[in-house]
DNA sequence: GATAAACTTGGAACCGGTTCCACAGGCGTC
DNA sequence: GACGCCTGTGGAACCGGTTCCAAGTTTATC
């Protein structure tokens, strides 16, 4: 049986409502009395229930994050960032994890009941109107990050630009045919960003006046084999691209490998650009379109506690 | 103002010990009196608040993960194990990520103070007598996942052992001159793994009746960037190691990147081997230890949730 | 038809905090 | 000495559930 409240009031000989003042450092305790409770305090070795000061202050003290594949090296470092601002806080960080469509909407609907969590980020995944409005309901504050809904704070990076600028830098590296590989247009999750990088590569070409080849572009599961043989189909047709943007890192790293099996040097037979500036790029020297991850996870935070 | 238990009492005519038995799927209801509830728990959209059951219960529902530095790749796997267990359950995942030294006390003692958490899973860090005999009073029960203490249960790979088979397999290659690159002997969180793969190094080495140079000890802080400083202090000597035994596959390629700067062919003029088996190692033909680490976290659940 | 047993149900007490209201006592003012 | 103000304090009410006990109703048993 923990210690409560009451056993220190009785103790001390005050009243609960003296020794809930002593905790929370409210000045209309005179000094002499507040020593008195504190001893108490420190001999009973007395620690509040937190869950009954959430359910007294209505508030849960934890910020829940939504993330699909948090294993993901981009969604590792968001959550860092997040988890960085957290620990500072009063707030306790839970961690949902979504795999599969119907964790998503069971995480949707169970975060939208009243009174698990005091805020929301969500990364990545695009929540329906009809989750908004039960959210909005429920009286939680979210904010998306690299997703977007009209009605929700979101922290977005311009994938579009991005995928402008990488394709940009492989022109100007002289080349005209640039293949892609992405992410699926569909997937099960309605990801943008692989879309949005491909569109500002299709505008930048445009810019540049250089047509792009449908064949040129790639799409399959995410992830480095899938790349892998993306590349290979690549690479296997007749004018085959002399350059290949990959929507991620991660992918990437598959065109490399199925560079080296065919004995294709990198960068001087097939230029390669990536996306994230995951920590791994660095080392294997990959040109690749930095994203601010850690950045994003900490304004998140910022966003959702004060506003 | 959120609909409570009494609302849809009172709409539907009953007492409130009757919602509650309904919301728990208690048989002593009739199922007229079930029906009429459940509607009247549609029509008002009731969710019951869980802070409120948590108080009640006296169970705060939720399991705390204490983890250092959890953007690790090993520790991101381990992660991931465990959610994918808590998931299915009724619990939350709460995460804490330490950095440093005082951060772990911090979250060592907040853990310890009543209805924090259900229960708390600690990876690699080593608790002190006193923390535990907190969690001990304080009733809450603790696995510990990759550190050991005589009065927790623990879930440990043997990195002796792990560490004496990959000097085995170097041995076997031919290998007489084998280096080794791990974290510093007195880590701030006194972490034990590189340790323990290096114990297992000499004992293989004595077992084969191979003598250990002292200056093929190079211990630094743990990174790639730390590893490769160290490779080449070990490359730069009368008569450098022939083959390198890092201690986590991190380490290992900070290793390949020396010897790739330094014009060295891996595997043809320098052995390598790391360890963990993280994603990438696969990748770069890395030779590596492989550690259940997914599984590692699914087993802590399992331990904490039924024992 | 009386009694026991089984089934439903209402509601008070409880979980352990916070907060508001009432009140006592000390002090200054006229 | 009456009045007002300020400080410090106790304790009831509240947050929103669960659970236990008592009581009412129905069905079974002889």
């Amino acid at each position: 049986m923990p210690v409560t409240i009451y056993d220190v009031a009785k103790e001390a000989g005050v009243g609960v409502g003296t020794v809930s003042r002593v905790l929370n450092n409210n000045p209309r305790v005179s000094s002499e009395t507040r020593q008195r409770v504190l001893q108490v305090i420190e001999r009973l070795n007395f620690h509040p229930s937190s869950i009954a000061q959430r359910l007294s202050l209505r508030k849960t003290l934890s910020i829940g994050v939504l993330a699909v594949y948090f294993t993901r090296p981009s969604v590792v470092e968001r959550l860092r960032g997040i988890e960085s601002v957290i620990a500072d806080s009063e707030y306790d960080l839970m961690v949902y994890n979504v795999e599969t469509p119907s964790r998503r909407d069971e995480c949707f609907r169970s975060t939208a009941s009243s009174s698990r969590v005091d805020g929301l980020i969500v990364i990545s995944l695009a929540p329906a109107d009809e989750d908004v409005g039960r959210w909005a309901s429920a009286g939680v504050p979210v904010v998306l990050v690299d997703t977007l809904h009209p009605t929700l704070p979101c922290i977005i990076v311009d994938d579009i630009s991005g995928g402008y600028k990488a394709t940009e830098h492989l022109i100007k590296l002289g080349h005209t045919r640039i293949g892609f590989i992405g992410d699926p247009i569909h997937t099960a999750f309605n990801f943008r960003s692989s879309r949005d990088r491909f569109e500002g590569m299709c505008r930048a070409l445009k810019d540049h006046g250089l047509a792009f080849d449908p064949a040129f572009h790639q799409a399959g599961e995410h992830g480095r084999e899938s790349a892998r043989v993306l590349t290979h189909r690549l690479l296997d047709l007749d004018d085959s691209p002399t350059a290949i943007f990959a929507a991620s890192d991660t992918q990437a790293f598959g065109v490399l490998q199925a560079a080296k099996e065919r004995g294709i040097q990198v960068p001087q037979e097939l230029s390669v650009v990536g996306y994230d500036d995951v920590e791994m790029s660095e080392y294997l020297n990959l040109t690749t379109v930095h994203q601010p991850l850690f950045d994003s996870g900490l304004r998140s935070v910022d966003l959702l506690l004060h506003s």
